[in-house]
RNA sequence: GGGCGCAUAGCUCAGCGGUAGAGCACUACCUUGACAUGGUAGGGGUCACAGGUUCAAUCCCUGUUGCGCCCA
């Protein structure tokens, strides 16, 4: 016997586990069956599982489980990713609470470290997936700092390298002075802060009129760095003084007055001043005019002199060496009151105005990026890009929804140089050699490169390695392929690449999703994944970002823990439609908590009434109404189910779900068959305890995806197949019985026979406990004999005590509805209120006047009958038809009253 | 500034050239033998605004407004 209630808590995990021991979620790799790969996002290793993750593992395991039970040899690919900085991170923090550092440590000793902390508590989410019922092929796991994986990103490096399509390059980076490292554009997050705006007087050089030029700047700190003033060519104000020169004040150093296009003739004074080595667009007009490029902020964005302290001049009045040199080391905050306060006691500020910029912040540390100027190594990005362009552009890769691809075409055609290398320790060392004149030399070990250098140098010189490491996501990029043995020709790599689909949030569009294009395109000579679908963020109820500041997250295990996987499954699906971002709140997942509730208990009743699985059963020799009406309906649903998740929609999967069960299977059908299970007809019993038995067992297949525990509990506890076999059950296909039509049209009919006289008891305030005959008046026989056949079920659901045909006389007193040709009389006399009897009828009478009118216009308008598609007049006739019918009753009903 | 998306019942959202829907919330009634985590019924919408196309527009097109996101 089933339990009165199901506790998800005591079961999922075990039952987890036990499909989990069965190897239930592996792939095949031998069978004959055609593939279906996804591959996970491989979550950040020290993360754990957020919402987000719930969203996103949610869908994938329902693609997975789904394609499994059709048949597909499945592989969905577990790992986690090494995320460089967020777990150097970690451990540093660890190391500062042992009151030691990775630099005390030494390179080796802190790498050590990190697998062990890694081995210790990385990769909880791992575990935590799990809880979610995710039905990962784990004994494939993969971490990307992996023998196999490191030596593909190396194999990889070194190609690329080869091909000239990864090189060293100084430009500017934006660096995190928080970490000490470059970091990537996309980690950038350009915040608008209340700032201001420093007007400072530059004297022109060997002026007799002792002019000036006014520079507006909101980084006084960086004017040690000025190489020259910009202003517009074509602004008239400064047209006499460009290839004139300025004196820098606090430096004495001369810098030209230049024209560029650049300088903004509105902004501040027209006039910018220009550093090139700390400010991108200063870069830029630096690289125009030729201008020399002096870093004045170190990595930690301390003021160093270095670059500048040999032309150091004292300028009467202008420039102090002995207070610019007390500068060095200076955080830019100190840096810049110093400047300011040292520039007004000169007089040459001019004035401050307040002034909202936005200023760039590193995403992880939160540390205002300094924009530097460094070597690093880059990858030739828009040369990878091209294949990945065209790869969508022919649609050999889909997005879906579709309007993603426009993002994708728009970042990818302007795609910049990738700075690949991190100025970390933990992550794939970049595999590059230095001879004593820095000669480089790239190869997959260290062999190798000494190789190179005997053949560059004639003999053996020392040689030390490039100390950085290559950016996460470069191991990232790979993961479609490195996964399944690459560079080995493995036979997985042949089976299971390219994946089917790959599901992700489009704020990983950039970061992952395009460069594992460019990658797979390259190394694979083919697109990674054919389809990407891209679902939207999860937000609180009222569409608020979750994060930890609010508060207003939700901890999914915590949901899982009170709620079940299944209900916070359902729930997601449910909420997941095409292009929109999930609202998700406890109170849906309750609500749909409730539903698994409601599967648990029908299938309870099933079974208290008897309903096991027939062996042989065969829909197509079903014979009652009631069987071929409910087989019908589940065929639709079926095939509703199946292209829902053919089209990504997850919430249409779920609501064909949720209401066949609810509003089909529960409301009506049991409800119908309980006069069956009680009754005497035992053919008839048998047949619709097997019927239900088999849309039961259809119901757990078709939600299987979805709430995997529950199904497979009740698909076990009602013996439709050992544990774990609802996994892999077949599929079920729609399959209708034939002539179901004039099944379907009697059950169509009871249930809008039972809706009709509910719906005028309610009305009429009749008590449920008030039962009355329904009398039926001009009914044709074929309805006197529906009547009969279902007295049983009408009598209980309607609150009918009996139905049968009007002789006689009209009692008075009496409610009347029409459903069809016939109306249906009810006799209350003494209940109903003959007043409120007829204002109901004549609402009614008013309605279908209504709806006359309106049909009645359209089909007198000579251009619709003329140019409207022939059925849809029609079908205007039929209903012109059936409201004068009705109204023609309801005026009759009308007339009995009075 | 450029791009994308959204605007439908109190809320969350489906829908879509012809007849406007669901869930929740709300109101009333019901402990009828799976389920009160339940059942039954009901109220509630000029489908953001203005034009256009069409026999017909919530739906297609253009513009406006408001909101959100991405890029600069």
């Amino acid at each position: 016997m089933l339990n009165k209630s199901f506790s998800p808590g005591e079961i999922e995990p075990a039952l987890y586990a036990e499909w989990e021991r069965e190897g239930a979620f592996s792939a095949v790799p031998g069978s004959s069956a055609q593939p279906y790969t996804i591959m996970i996002p491989p979550p950040n290793v020290t993360g754990t599982l957020h919402v987000g993750h719930a969203l996103t593992m949610t869908l994938q395991d329902t693609l997975i489980r789904w394609r499994r039970m059709q048949g597909r040899d499945t592989l969905w690919q577990p790992g986690t990713d090494h995320a460089g900085i967020a777990t150097q991170m970690v451990v540093e923090r660890t190391l500062q609470k042992e009151g030691t550092s990775r630099q005390a440590l030494g390179r080796e000793a802190f790498e050590q470290r990190v697998w062990q902390w890694k081995g210790e508590s990385g990769g909880g989410i791992t575990t935590q997936l799990r809880r979610l019922g995710a039905s990962l092929d784990w004994p494939r796991e993969r971490f990307t700092m992996d023998e196999g994986l490191s030596s593909a990103v190396r194999e990889v490096f070194v190609t690329l390298y080869r091909e000239g399509l990864i090189y060293r390059d100084r430009r500017l980076v934006n660096w995190d002075p928080a970490f000490r490292s470059a970091i990537s554009d996309l980690e950038v997050d350009n915040r608008e802060v209340q700032g201001s705006l420093w007007y400072i007087r530059y004297p022109v050089a060997d002026d007799a009129e002792g002019r000036t030029i006014t520079v507006a700047t909101t980084r006084p700190e960086t004017l040690l760095g000025d190489m020259a003033v910009a202003v517009h060519p074509e602004d008239e104000r400064y047209a006499g003084l460009v290839g004139r020169a300025v004196v820098l004040p606090l430096t004495g150093r001369r810098i030209p007055i230049v024209a560029d296009s650049y300088s903004d003739p509105e902004k501040g004074s027209g006039a910018v001043k220009i550093t090139p080595a700390h400010d991108f667009n200063d870069f830029e007009v630096g690289r125009r005019h030729g201008l020399a490029m002096p870093s004045v902020l170190d990595e930690d964005a301390r003021v160093t002199l270095a670059d500048i302290a040999d032309e150091l001049q004292a300028v009467e009045g202008l420039a102090d060496p002995a207070f610019t040199r007390g500068l060095e080391g200076l955080g830019r905050d100190e840096a810049r009151k110093a400047v300011v306060a040292e520039l007004e006691r000169l007089g040459w500020l001019e004035k401050i105005e307040p002034h909202r910029n936005q200023v760039p912040h590193a995403e992880r540390s939160g540390a205002v990026v300094e924009p530097r100027l460094t070597t690093q190594w880059y990858c030739d990005a828009a040369t990878l890009a091209g294949p990945a362009i065209a790869a969508v552009e022919t649609g050999q890769v889909r997005f879906v929804p579709q309007q993603w691809e426009n993002t994708f075409f728009a970042w990818m055609r302007d795609i910049q140089p990738w700075c690949i290398s991190r100025q970390l320790w933990w992550g794939h060392r970049i595999p590059a050699w230095y001879g004593p004149d820095g000669h480089v030399f790239v190869a997959h070990d260290e062999a190798g490169a000494q190789a190179e250098a005997r053949v560059h140098y004639g003999r053996d010189e020392v040689l030390t390695r490039d100390d950085d490491v290559l950016d996460t996501w470069f191991s990232s990029a790979l993961w479609p392929f490195s996964t399944l043995g690459w560079p080995e020709k493995t036979a997985d790599l042949a089976r299971y690449y390219p994946t089917d689909v790959l599901v992700t949030g489009f704020d990983i569009i950039f970061f992952w999703v395009a460069r594992m294009m460019m990658m797979g395109l390259h190394f694979m000579k083919d697109v990674p994944f054919r389809t990407v679908f891209i679902h939207g963020l999860v937000r609180d109820e009222r569409g608020q970002k979750m994060s930890k500041s609010k508060g207003n997250g939700i901890d999914p295990l915590d949901m899982v823990d009170q709620y079940g996987a299944d209900a916070l499954r359902f729930t997601v699906c449910a909420l997941t439609g095409l292009g929109r971002d999930v609202k998700l709140g406890q109170k849906r997942i309750e609500e749909y908590r409730s539903f698994v509730t409601k599967i648990w208990n029908a299938a309870r009743f099933c079974e208290m009434n008897g309903v096991a699985p027939v062996a042989d059963f065969r829909p197509e020799s079903v014979t009652s109404p009631l069987g071929r009406w409910l087989l019908d309906e589940a065929a639709r649903a079926v095939a509703d189910a199946d292209a829902a998740l053919e089209a990504y929609r997850f919430d249409e999967y779920a609501a064909v779900c949720y209401r066949f069960v609810w509003n089909c299977f529960c409301d009506w059908f049991l409800e119908f068959a309980k006069p069956v299970f009680t009754g005497s007809d035992e053919a008839l019993a048998a047949e619709i305890r097997a019927v239900a038995a088999h849309v039961l067992g259809l119901i757990l297949r078709l939600l299987q995806p979805v709430m995997p525990f529950v199904t497979d509990e009740l698909w076990v506890q009602f013996g439709f197949g050992a544990r774990g076999s609802l996994m892999v059950a077949p599929w079920p296909t729609p399959e209708r019985p034939a002539d179901a039509a004039e099944a379907v049209a009697e059950l169509d009919w009871v249930v809008r026979f039972i809706s009709a006289i509910r719906t005028v008891r309610a009305e009429m305030n009749v008590p449920p406990s008030r039962l009355a005959p329904v009398l039926l008046r001009d009914a044709d026989a074929r309805t006197v004999e529906r009547a009969t056949r279902w007295a049983e079920a009408i009598g209980r659901m309607a609150r009918v005590s009996a139905v049968e045909p009007l002789a006689g006389e009209m009692p008075r007193g009496a409610a009347q509805l029409v459903v069809d040709e016939a109306t249906l009389v009810i006799p209350l006399a003494g209940i109903i209120d003959l007043d409120q009897e007829r204002q109901r009828l004549e609402k009614e009478r008013g309605r279908l006047d209504g709806e006359i009118v309106k049909v009645e216009r359209k089909l007198g308008n000579e251009d619709f009958v003329a140019r409207a598609k022939p059925e849809v007049v029609e079908e205007n006739r039929e209903r012109l038809a059936q409201f004068r019918d009705e109204r023609v009753r309801v005026e009759a009903a009308l007339g009995y009253l009075a």
